[in-house]
DNA sequence: GGCACAATGCTCATTTTGAGCATAAGTGAG
DNA sequence: CTCACTTATGCTCAAAATGAGCATTGTGCC
């Protein structure tokens, strides 16, 4: 048996303190032009019944944490995963929801992309918008209103401390999250904004919080434990994945619409982006060919089908969106 | 007590099958131009010591995983981490290296950039250039010499089977990773490399691999358990993220010439870059100010010493460098 | 045929890149 | 003291990538 000893000699080997592991699971769907997330219900929790996301144990028998992960949301969900990749491990010892045993208990999330929306093999199981949980997000129809009472709120907790410089951070923070100062809006700080948010006690998960949270409108729909928060650090990666790398396409139908692989784009960006320039950029990118079917039915021009060459996978760059909002002209 | 019921009705609230969890640490710096690890000295494992990431286990006392790690390695090693992001959750059961007990075993994987490099607080700790492990990676002498071995080696073992299919499918990976028949390379793709290394048997860490791997000079140092892995994770990650975030800046010291700048950058990415152009990036990014000083005594006409300006950070773009590799004249 | 509505094609002014040339300012040798 | 050499900096120029729009082309519907 090997032995390790860290640098203090001490041994290290076993890794002593047993955790509890638990696996979640943000599976994204796009269907319609809306971005969605595969969610259960869950019980417990305050209030009753709430949305959570798909999790379940570490199952030892697994050689690898994402297949474990695949097989046990394949005989869940009856929904086969596509794409996998890990998001992040969580450890907060106060933030998981439940503290009941005396184990350090980890939650290793996973983000997904599926390509289609199965009525879901379980009755439980949903496809939501998950603007629902986060609806500040969404800039797709202009600002979203929930940000009035949000910048309100978040200007009073700012407000509320004596410390300048406590005062001065925090206002930072807002700028550079919300914008707040400057009129800037990074999508990709998904998870920067909620958690801002969470520590202006504006999210109903915080525990203890003073109960002069938003009325939920504006904070969205809660979720169990702090799925929440996995859910916007799946957002915020996927937006800036899919500038990079062409992802979006695990989302797509076989054969598309360029119009509609951009209202996907911008589904889940949160944006409106320049339509010829859009298709400038993916033509020149070489991402799709062409096929012979075109759309029909619908009103206007109809648009010719196309889908996506799997070959840019093998080639150089491995390009996908640069995005470029558009000015809207609401 | 909260009860959660997965989509099966069973209940998984408390994610039995308690594991044993370990936090792996790639503490990075850059002096004299060159990128080193953090590494220590690890018994057991076949052929003796071995070098090996600093690593410990999670200690149940810390309210977040990042906040045990910082608290250990600043005791252990004296090096106070300043840019600390957590990489990857590594959790596969025959690559861990040390099966001993029925636990599952999961490690949780930290980047850290550190400033200065202290004579290291243990005598069993030391600081070497990371192409010792990975020397295939440095392009800045021009092509690395041990590629020529490596991919005759890759060819081989893809030439190896029968099977059209896999055979095609391996071909297809060396290009995409070695740029094997395009000539392309792209450095982010560090783990990817060392997987297929990996795979091809040509790392001696894989057990029960025939023998027939690399003498070592051309696949580098191994280290001890996944390590190595861990190690190509956070390269490839670093070289991904300089370029849109300003992150060298935390390897530097508080004042520098642009030239050192560059040379940092350089060393991480493995590739050379132009120089003219990198000081209009830097300088039209806005990402330091001048100082008074300047350099003396090297030969050549002094430099300008500059600052990183911490104020990027709450401006909007948040850029870092777009690497544009120059061509090397020799 | 005449409309309304998307899909497509193309233009044009800016910026952003990539590559170099030219000059400036020290050090060390003879 | 001057020349040779080395590194820092300034600047130029052509090519490619962007951001915004205008113009045309097919279709389904009165």
């Amino acid at each position: 048996m090997t032995t390790v000893k860290d640098t203090q000699g001490r041994d290290t080997a076993s890794l002593v303190n047993p955790s509890a592991v638990g696996l979640v699971a943000v599976i994204v769907a796009a269907t319609d032009g809306e971005p969605r997330a595969l969610t259960v219900q869950v019980e417990g929790q305050a209030r009753g019944r709430s949305d959570g996301l798909p999790a379940g144990p570490l199952v030892p028998e697994h050689p690898t944490l994402e297949r474990g992960l695949r097989a046990w949301v394949e005989r869940q969900t009856h929904q086969r995963l596509g794409y996998v990749e890990q998001l992040y491990t969580f450890g907060d010892r106060d933030r998981q929801g439940d503290e009941a045993h005396g184990l350090h208990t980890l939650s290793v999330a996973y983000l997904a992309l599926v390509r289609e929306v199965r009525p879901g093999g379980l009755a439980e199981a949903s496809w939501r918008n998950w603007y629902r949980y986060l609806p500040w997000e969404d800039f797709r129809e202009g600002r979203p209103p929930a940000l009035e009472e949000i910048e309100a709120k978040l200007l009073a907790w700012a407000g509320e401390t004596a410390d300048p410089k406590l005062r001065r951070r925090r206002e930072d923070r807002l700028s550079l999250t919300f914008g707040l100062f400057d009129g800037t809006w990074n999508e990709e700080r998904v998870l920067e904004r909620y958690e801002l948010l969470f520590e202006a006690g504006l999210i109903p998960e915080a525990q203890g919080q003073s109960g002069a949270a938003c009325d939920g409108a504006a904070t969205g729909q809660p979720m169990a434990f702090d799925h929440r928060r996995v859910l916007a650090t799946a957002i915020g990666r996927l937006r800036g994945k899919i500038k990079y790398r062409p992802v979006v396409f695990e989302l797509m139908p076989p054969t598309f619409t360029l119009f509609q692989l951009q209202r996907t784009v911008e589904a889940l960006s949160g944006t409106n982006l320049h339509k010829q320039n859009f298709r400038r950029l993916v033509a020149q990118q070489g991402l799709v060919e062409e096929t012979e079917g075109v759309t029909s039915g619908a009103t206007g021009r109809p648009a010719r089908l196309v889908r996506f060459r799997r070959e840019v996978l093998l080639e150089r760059p491995a390009p996908g969106f640069r995005l470029r909002p558009a000015k809207r002209p609401a």
